[in-house]
DNA sequence: TCAAAAGTGTTAATAGTACACCCATGA
DNA sequence: TCATGGGTGTACTATTAACACTTTTGA
């Protein structure tokens, strides 16, 4: 019926960058490779493709061994196939970017898969070519944000003005004038302000949530 | 050595959405598929990835099969995974868009290829999800000639101000005034007038080149 | 002489950037 | 009382969008 037969097959992988924000940066989970090559090294969360699943599910079913999370906001990022990229065999990898929210992460999973996060600007040598990955995603991040409400899928459910700007501040990778921020975050729309109180500081400062 | 032996592997392919500059329109190179499935079905360019070249490299490859040309303005997509995608057999598709100057490109090979240019604003169905890669790539190009040059990849070597708008127009989709038009890029610095007249209007219009 | 495409500036609106002080409170 | 982070407005600059007429020349 297909006339595919002569042609080779290949191992096909996905790896993930998944990004939380904590302690007002921009972090990015890594674990220790379970398994050769490169075992102990650090890696991205990641994992290989099952005949009974598209490349989205299997994205899917990765994000959700790793964190416990569904319905998570993750976009397919790019797709690396150099030959050498492992050195154990020939692996095709699709890279995915996810953003969650680190309060509903599952800490004991964590535990389980050796995972930990790290502040994507102090990021250690990660194995093959996921360090050009995870910059890749920053990239990425940083020009959407610009243009769409992405921090929903970072912040806490309330969150102050000044946290919500630094993350802007740590994905963008510079600082932003305060009352520049504030009122083109409040021009686009995407955020209201609740009658709650954020208490960590001495004034106190009003709680805002994403609509 | 690695621990992989008990993951399938699966047929890649790559599929080359090409684009050239034709007729004041943007049009895309399509051919009927030569085998089964879907044999005699309008499809873009592609083929399988081999064991000893990397997806970039195939790609590479694939494009200078059908068209002659090395050295061309090609970036990678997206990778599609759908399990059925191609009903015969599972194939995970990875998809680069190339701009190429029709003028460069080798005729007989469209010949031997039965390819052919379609106007992407009158686009036939391809098979699979082909029409969906072509969108993808066009908003991509969409958003790339706002702030860079790749214009370049489309044109003929001397050109018109007019027949540069027409393209910025035909890959927007959206008509664009003159004078805006001809300021905006003047400020990009991106081209220059040369002596070169065109005299198939009237009056006779200056040649451009880019830099 | 006229049809057809080439060429050319100004104004208004919008978006982005720079910048500094007072406020409320808990320690 | 004072240190800390919260909160606020204005002026300047750059970018983008809207808009219409004159020029050249081959048929």
């Amino acid at each position: 019926m297909t006339a595919y037969k002569s042609y080779p097959k290949f191992f096909v992988s996905v790896d993930c960058a998944i990004f939380g924000f904590k302690d007002g940066h921009l972090n990015v989970l890594i674990h220790q490779r379970p398994y050769e090559p490169a075992k102990g090294e650090l890696s991205l969360i990641g994992g290989f493709v099952q005949t009974d699943e598209s490349v989205d599910a299997s994205a899917k079913r990765i994000l959700k061994e790793f964190t416990g999370l569904d319905n998570v906001y993750m976009q397919q990022l790019a797709t690396y196939g150099e030959i050498e990229r492992d050195p154990g065999e020939r692996v095709i990898s699709i890279v995915y970017y996810a953003l969650i929210n680190v309060d509903n992460y599952d800490e004991r999973l964590s535990k389980i898969h050796n995972a930990k996060w790290v502040d994507i600007d102090n990021l250690p040598t990660l194995c093959f070519d996921h360090n050009d990955m995870v910059q890749k995603a920053r990239r990425v991040i940083s020009e959407t944000i610009k243009n769409e409400p992405i921090g929903s899928n970072l912040m806490p459910q309330y969150f102050t003005l000044s946290l919500l700007q630094s993350l802007y501040e740590s994905i963008l990778g510079t600082p932003i004038d305060k009352r520049n921020f504030r009122r083109s975050i409040s021009e686009k729309d995407y955020i209201q302000a609740t009658n709650l109180i954020d208490r960590t500081s001495r004034r106190g400062a009003t709680l805002y949530k994403f609509k």
